[in-house]
Order: C-alpha cells, then structure tokens, then sequence
DNA sequence: GTTACCACTTACCTTTGGGTAACTGCTAAC
DNA sequence: GTTAGCAGTTACCCAAAGGTAAGTGGTAAC
C-alpha cells in the first residue's frame, strides 16, 4: 500500500521539477543572468560586457555568450565592416525572464535584510 | 567623461546583483529547492526524504539539510523518545520562496515547449 | 615598427560540488 | 545473535566549473 496521493499527481510534479532544472541548466551558474543584466544596461560589445562584470574572464564570457545565444536569450551580430564589429543583443524573449529575475532579486533582498537583523 | 547615467544608479544596481548573487547561493546547486520540494510534499524523515530524491546521497543530503537550517528555510526537531526521532520541517518563511519557485517552474516549462516546437 | 585594441581561443591548473562506499551507534525485529 | 532500519559521518575519488596566462589574427594609432 502506498502512501495517499497528494493534491497533484507525479506526472505533474516530476515535470514541474524537470522544468525547474531546465531553468537553472539555462540561467543558472555564476554569471549568466549577470550578462543578460549588463546586457540591458546596454552593453553590447565583448570587451565591454567584460570589463563591466568583475572578475569575469574571456574564455568564460565566450562559452556563457554561446550558452546564452543557443538557448535564443541574444542575439550575436557581426558587422562586417573594416574593423570587423560583433555585437550581442538581448532578444524580445529574454524579456520572458523579468519575472525569475524579479523574484530572485526581492527575495536575496528580504533574505539579505533578513539576516542582517539576526532574525536567523 | 563616462558614458550617461542609466536610469538606476550605480549603487542601488549593485544591490540587486548582489541580492541575486545571495539567492543563488541560498536556492542555488542542485538538490536544495528539490528537498524543499520534497518536505512540501509530506516528507519529514531523513530517509524519507532521501528516498524521495533519486541520486541524492546521505553525504550531500546531510550537508544540504545543514545549509537549508542556516539559512531558516527549515527547522530540524528532534524528539527524544526511543528510538530517537528526528524531524525536517519547513519554517513559515520558506513559504516566501513561492514567487522563486513558480517563476522558475513557468520559465522551465515555457522554455521547454519553446525548444520543443523548434523555435530556437 | 612597436604598441595597443578587438574578439576571441588554447592549454593548463585549481577549486568546488558531488558520487561511492564503508562505517558508527543506536533500536527493533526475527 | 544476526539482520535491518534510522540518522547520519568519514575517507576517498571524480568531473565540471571556473581561473590564469599566453597566444592568435586582424586593425589602428603613435
């Protein structure tokens, strides 16, 4: 006999968990949603982006960047004029992650202030 | 002459990167909002919640339970009856997570019908 | 013609997170 | 008295993530 089923079946469950791994498989790590933000504060060009986030290296912006871009959240632009210029853009659907970003941000708020006021 | 000022300033910026940069550390890795799932669920007892969680082992399980208690997401009863009982129970401040989750599990689960349909 | 900037890549190393298995001390069941 | 369950801990190992430094091929400035 197993235990009573709860409200929502494993079907359901096990596929809101999956869900949730994708998104940190997407937006998790050390610096992908750091980009995406240095993006919309409207950073475009490599050395920019780079120089813009602390102690973020080359060969981890470029790997993050093709992560970001595989994934459909930007866009990279190359325009070949002389110099050659590449540019990454933030596309319409990384918009799509205002929320995510919102929540994680008020809650690393009310945590941070939390633990300040020694309430844990 | 630096470049214009965006509409937030440097300072309160910082803050909410940093907010985020404490929610990862917090919800962050890969079993800790799967066990806060789990004790939702009913699950209560180590093993229980062991169980619950494929590829999850006593070592991490343990280690995760001790950060989780740190950070008040979870209490740790033990009930001195013999046998000895112990307990993991969400406090009521884990319910302040249900913003993360949700927005987590949406984007997921958008974001895996998106790369389903072929769209990126 | 040397220096510097751009957009990267490569090779190498360290750190971190996590996996495996065994073991502990306890109780209870067979 | 052997087996099994509970709630873990310990020691050891591995893979992935990330850091460091140097190099590449091009343009442009001095």
């Amino acid at each position: 006999m197993k235990k009573p089923e709860k409200v929502h079946d494993q079907t359901s469950c096990m596929a809101a968990l999956n869900a949730m791994s994708d998104s940190f498989y997407v937006i998790g790590g050390k610096w992908k949603l750091r980009i995406i933000i240095s993006l919309k504060n409207g950073n475009k060009r490599f050395n920019e982006i780079q120089r813009s986030i602390p102690g973020l290296s080359a060969k981890v912006l470029s790997g993050e960047l093709k992560d970001l871009e595989a994934n459909g959240l930007i866009k990279r632009m190359v325009y070949t004029e002389t110099p050659v210029v590449v540019e990454y853009l933030l596309t319409s659907y990384s918009d799509t992650l205002e929320p995510v970003l919102n929540s994680l941000v008020e809650w690393g708020e009310n945590h941070r202030e939390k633990i300040r006021s020694g309430e844990i």
